[in-house]
RNA sequence: GCCUUCGUAGCCUAGCCCGGUGGGGCGUUACCUUGGUAAGGUAAUGGUCGCGGGUCCAAAUCCCGCCGAAGGCUCCA
């Protein structure tokens, strides 16, 4: 049986004539039906009662999801070229309509034998066209691992085959690097590992609140929304793309210190290249496509092609690995459903760091992996997210498990946190192994952050070789890794971080280095203006970034107002403190609590908190009454 | 893409159900106030009520279509 499923805003069908002698009897009237599944049919050879009733079974299943309940049965021999005999399939396609009615689905039959002609609106939904075909007998047919994009599914056997490939099998990897049934496993006091547990296998989601990062990086001047542009392109003000500046420049330093060899490698590729065509059958993502004269291109959506690219044409041995090449892209592109974009958590251009390591053998590989395990929690760790802000899952094979129990062993030892893993019989993605830590926000939804996996499927895709030391060219593995994750994505780990440190009563915060104002100087009088402007020239001279608020508010508004920007460090300056010396400081991290120090004490004090940070000077006017209003 | 909800000044929002001159707050500007650690006072300014169509004597309000956003679904290397 071979049946094509369209979900349909409105069909219009009219039988013409008779086609064969058992034809039903039908008027020659137009018959519109709005809001229906139309279930094209066709009856094969060997069908049963049985396999009608599996059918309808199986299309209700969609009828839930799509919130309908019409069908329309339409016999359509064109589908099949291994009909049944018209009288059996008669008598089939009259049991799927007595089976449907006895299970309340409303449902409409176009008659059978006719020669009809119809017009058909269908919903341009995922879900709205779906082929499907049942074989008769179980027979075994051969397995095909689905492929992503394909509207139609495979004949059950084979589609249960795959299944059975792709099936995760959930459990959480322990510290000793033993494996738990997730039903078995006790999530008590692992909230945050039990939502994101939950967020992977079940996806639920029950709240119906805005994330609050997407409030607070308007509010904060930090991002927002353009709507000149396509939904995800994000507008960055000038506190925002300092941050975001910041944390790109911080970043690629720790990847060099790693030994990451930084390079540059175009936005663009074209779509008929051999290696990026298969590339693209293998990543599920939807891509920008643009047209130049008569080539296609698309946007990137990952660093890997052009690294790759270069790694093909690149000569090195054996000697020279594991050989790392880095680039962070601003942007990759990902066309995402528009349902799916949201704040600073998804988007459709977005800023990715991305390490690639070509590595000789699995042994180096592990080693490798190591070591950028620890970079990567390191990196996190100084942006600002803890291990007690993110929840790991890893991901590999039964057999990868299997033969490398000992190394899974020490990533989970070293971790030191239970691990969410996914585990499959078969490997059906690029990678042996992978993991991503994930950052749970106010909504119990999970984004990931940094991730690191081990390719075994693209240098030959790519063409790229390394020679051994025999002299006979090679494939290695290539690991994949971004410390950070998408910086955006920091961002906003950070401001849901805050705002959920908000709720605990804390007052909210950035890391200091990443503070657009670290410190904050309001003068008790226009009086103190230029001593106000020569201490702040002191304190700007040593990488602090430093303003004045002159404007024309009260001394309580101003502290106020520094205090809803989240201004860390806050000092009134007057008559006491220009001839004492001694300042004021009020300190948001103790929640506005006031401690007296000197210029050069606070100054210490900054500095060593933002060692080893990047530095970039103020990104607006020193004087708050300069400075535009970008939000509200 | 689908479903639900929502679009009112630069920002937040009342009014909509039950049609009859769109109200408040923040901001901005001006004036008064020059202050000692989270909102000083007065006034002025600012609106194609998302866009288009319909019903009606009359539409922000009711109806239809479209656009945009948020949440859900789906998807998520």
């Amino acid at each position: 049986m071979r049946i094509l499923q369209l979900h349909s805003n409105f069909i219009v069908f009219k039988p013409v004539e008779k086609e064969i002698n058992i034809a039903e009897e039908a008027a020659k009237e137009e018959t519109r039906i709005e809001e229906v599944v139309v279930l094209f049919t066709a009856i094969e050879e060997g069908d049963s009662s049985a396999l009608a009733q599996k059918a309808i079974d199986d299309a209700r299943a969609f009828l839930g999801k799509l919130k309908v309940n019409r069908i329309l049965i339409y016999p359509f021999a064109h589908l099949s070229s291994n009909l049944s005999q018209p009288s059996q399939a008669l008598a089939i396609i009259k049991d799927m309509e007595v089976y449907a009615k006895s299970k309340g689905i409303e449902t409409f039959r176009a008659p059978f034998g006719w020669n009809k002609q119809f017009t058909i609106s269908i919903k341009g939904h995922p879900l709205a066209e779906m082929a499907r075909s049942y074989a008769p007998v179980q027979a075994a047919a051969e397995a095909k691992v689905p492929c992503e994009g394909k509207k139609e599914e495979e004949p059950v056997s084979a589609a249960l085959k795959a299944e059975d490939t792709m099936k995760s099998y959930w459990h959480i990897l322990q510290t000793d690097g033993s494996l738990v049934p997730i039903e078995e496993y006790k999530f008590k006091g692992k909230s945050n590992l039990q939502k994101f547990s939950q967020y992977e296998i079940k996806k639920t989601r029950a709240v119906t609140q805005m994330p609050p990062h997407v409030p607070l990086m308007k509010r904060l001047e930090i991002a927002d929304y353009e709507p000149g542009s396509d939904p995800g392109n994000i507008r960055w003000y000038p506190k925002g793309r300092m941050m975001k500046s910041l944390l790109e420049q911080y970043v690629s330093l720790r990847v060099a210190q790693y030994g990451g060899m930084e390079v540059e490698t175009p936005l663009m590729y074209d779509f008929n290249h051999p290696s990026l065509s298969s590339y693209l059958n293998r990543f599920p993502a939807r891509q920008y496509v643009l047209k130049s004269e008569d080539k296609e291109l698309f946007l990137r959506f990952a660093a890997c092609f052009g690294q790759f690219l270069m790694a093909h044409d690149a000569q090195f041995s054996y000697k020279q690995m594991p050989i790392k090449l880095y680039e962070l892209t601003r942007y990759s592109f990902r066309r995402e459903k528009s349902g799916e974009v949201v704040g600073l958590k998804r988007l459709r251009a977005f800023t990715m760091p991305d390490c690639h390591a070509f590595c000789t053998d699995l042994e180096q590989a592990k080693k490798e992996f190591m070591i950028r395990f620890d970079l990567c929690i390191d990196v996190l760790g100084n942006i600002g997210l803890v291990k007690d802000d993110y929840e790991i899952a890893m991901r590999f094979t039964k057999d990868f498990y299997a033969e490398n129990k000992d190394f899974i062993a020490s990533l989970a030892a070293k971790f030191d946190k239970p691990i969410l893993a996914e585990v499959w019989n078969e490997r059906f993605f690029y990678f042996a192994l992978k993991w991503d830590l994930n950052f749970v926000d106010n909504q119990d939804k999970a984004a990931a952050l940094s991730t690191d996996q081990i390719d075994v499927e693209n240098a030959k895709r790519y063409g790229i070789t390394y020679v051994d030391e025999k002299g006979e060219k090679q494939f290695p593995l290539i690991l994949h890794c971004s410390p950070s994750g998408a910086i955006e994505r920091d961002i906003y780990a950070l401001l849901e971080k805050a705002y959920r440190e908000q709720m605990t009563g804390k007052a909210p915060m950035l890391p200091l280095w990443l503070s657009p104002t670290q410190v904050r100087l309001i003068p008790i009088s226009d009086r103190f203006l230029d001593k106000v402007e020569q201490l702040a020239q002191q304190i700007a001279a040593r990488c602090i970034r430093v303003d004045i608020d002159d404007s024309a508010s009260t001394l309580q508004k101003k502290i106020r107002e520094a205090e809803q920007e989240w201004v860390p460090y806050i000092i009134v300056v007057g008559e006491k403190e220009i001839e004492s010396g001694t300042l004021s400081v009020r300190d948001r991290e103790q929640k506005g609590k006031q401690e007296n120090m000197t210029a050069d004490q606070l100054i210490t004090k900054i500095s060593e908190k933002i060692a080893g940070k990047p530095f970039k000077p103020l990104p607006l006017p020193l004087y708050l009454s300069k400075r535009p209003s970008f939000h509200g």
